[in-house]
DNA sequence: ACAAAAGTGTTAACATTACACCCATGA
DNA sequence: TCATGGGTGTAATGTTAACACTTTTGT
């Protein structure tokens, strides 16, 4: 489902075929991969997503499962496919097997309209169990598609995602979730901002992701009883108003 | 893989030949399900675990997802299978998906040992993820095998379970986690309690579950202050000592 | 009456909430 | 100097942990 492009349909009529003979030798049958890729910009939660074609609706970026592949590698391979990056924060948080979630009614009006003829044998007939992860991307880090495709994503404000084919809409909910969790039991938050940051930063981060707001003297007390954080020297001495402290995570990145 | 009983070799081998023409057409192939089940007798948390063969070793129930089922569904099933329970809560926790997740050394040793013929391609020798439910059966609830073969079921103290086949023993120690987890966001525990029980009752499981002790003192207040619990009349009469309070979770069992 | 179980009370320590207040900075 | 962001203080409230005390029961 992710080769439709601004192609003629000769094109792709041929890169389905080859891709449906490789596919099936090369990855598990039933079994896909989805991911919900975060990255913090500009004071808001952002996911990653593709257009699906030229049409209006979008979805996440997936893959399969190569036969000797672990599943956690193919989730890793998947993200660098699709944004050039390694070593990623990378986390399973739900598998979704509704048996009718591909069957999107406005699946099958894009595809009777694009003129793709797909035989009800198809590769993309079969029914998917999806695993899906979560990803989170730094501020510092730059995706690149190196597909040969050339894929149209975006990155999406999380509270402006809408018309997602699929079930997608509702994997996204499932991740925000995972995420909430996660920043508070295992302080991922440094996988989504630079090494280095303001409080100020950290607390528009935490209400990008629990969507409210916190009370900024407490916040501040309680991010440095944790313990997690180091406080450097000052910054910010480009901007108007008092310099505010800079901090790091005492121990990097998680991985 | 789970055929293996004590009956002839030409049994087994009919019985698997039969399985496996009929899984391939029946089943998706390359994912399964399976599930930990959890009750709580005699003071312990227990686990549902089958002999496998007559072999010291023991495996999770499973099963296989059937074409046109949902996920959910098929977990539902399963568990119907092997419990002859309806409507019992179930929650999916993980998705296993390691390569080499069935090539447990121990297996190929019984399978030889066994002189049972499984060719190269046959259907168990196919690669599966596994989706993980856990379930959690009720005092009152009593478990009864429907299935046709003659399994040597058990049900094994938490902390006794050793020796299971696969990634198995992860795969509990992953359910326990995510039962610790919802015990205290859902209060689950109505589910693996009678009707009524004592505080006393109550707590025990929680220890159990949290493999920890609790100050009864503040124990019976935090959960009294939760607001779910209605305090009954007394019981208890039967035995010695003070007569304790039978308690009721507010709105029955969570599904 | 007494041993053990069950219920209630009290206190210190700690965390959370909601503000008030002051400081530093560039326009 | 002043608007604003940033840092610190503090009192009210709630939660947790630890322990003392009282009540109830069958033997």
């Amino acid at each position: 489902m992710r080769f439709l492009e601004n192609i003629s349909d000769n094109e792709i009529q041929a890169g389905f075929n080859r891709f449906i003979r490789e596919a099936s030798l090369k990855y598990l049958s039933s079994v896909s991969v989805d991911t919900v890729i975060f990255r913090f910009h500009e004071s808001q939660l952002q996911v990653l997503i593709f257009k699906f074609g030229d049409t209006k609706y979008s979805i996440l970026p997936g893959g399969y499962i190569e036969r000797k592949e672990d599943l956690d590698e193919a989730a890793h391979r998947i993200l660098k496919e699709r944004t050039g990056l390694n070593d990623i924060f990378l986390e399973q948080f739900y598998t979704a097997g509704k048996f009718n979630r591909s069957g999107d009614p406005r699946l099958k009006r894009i595809l009777r309209r694009s003129g793709v003829i797909l035989k009800s044998d198809n590769w993309f007939h079969q029914r998917f169990i999806s695993v899906c992860y979560y990803a989170l991307v730094g501020g510092e880090q730059v995706i690149s598609a190196t597909e040969p495709h050339n894929f149209h994503y975006s990155w999406c404000d999380i509270q402006s995602v809408h018309d997602l084919l699929y079930d997608h809409n509702q994997i996204i909910e499932k991740a925000l979730e995972k995420l909430q969790y996660d920043i508070i039991q295992k302080l991922v938050g440094s996988n989504l901002l630079n090494e280095t940051f303001t409080m100020k930063e950290l607390q528009v981060l935490y209400e990008a992701i629990f969507q409210k707001k916190f009370l900024r003297t407490n916040f501040q007390r309680k991010m440095l009883n944790l313990g997690i954080l180091v406080r450097l020297e000052k910054k910010r001495t480009g901007e108007p108003h008092k310099s505010p402290y800079l901090y790091k995570f005492r121990s990097g990145k998680i991985k």
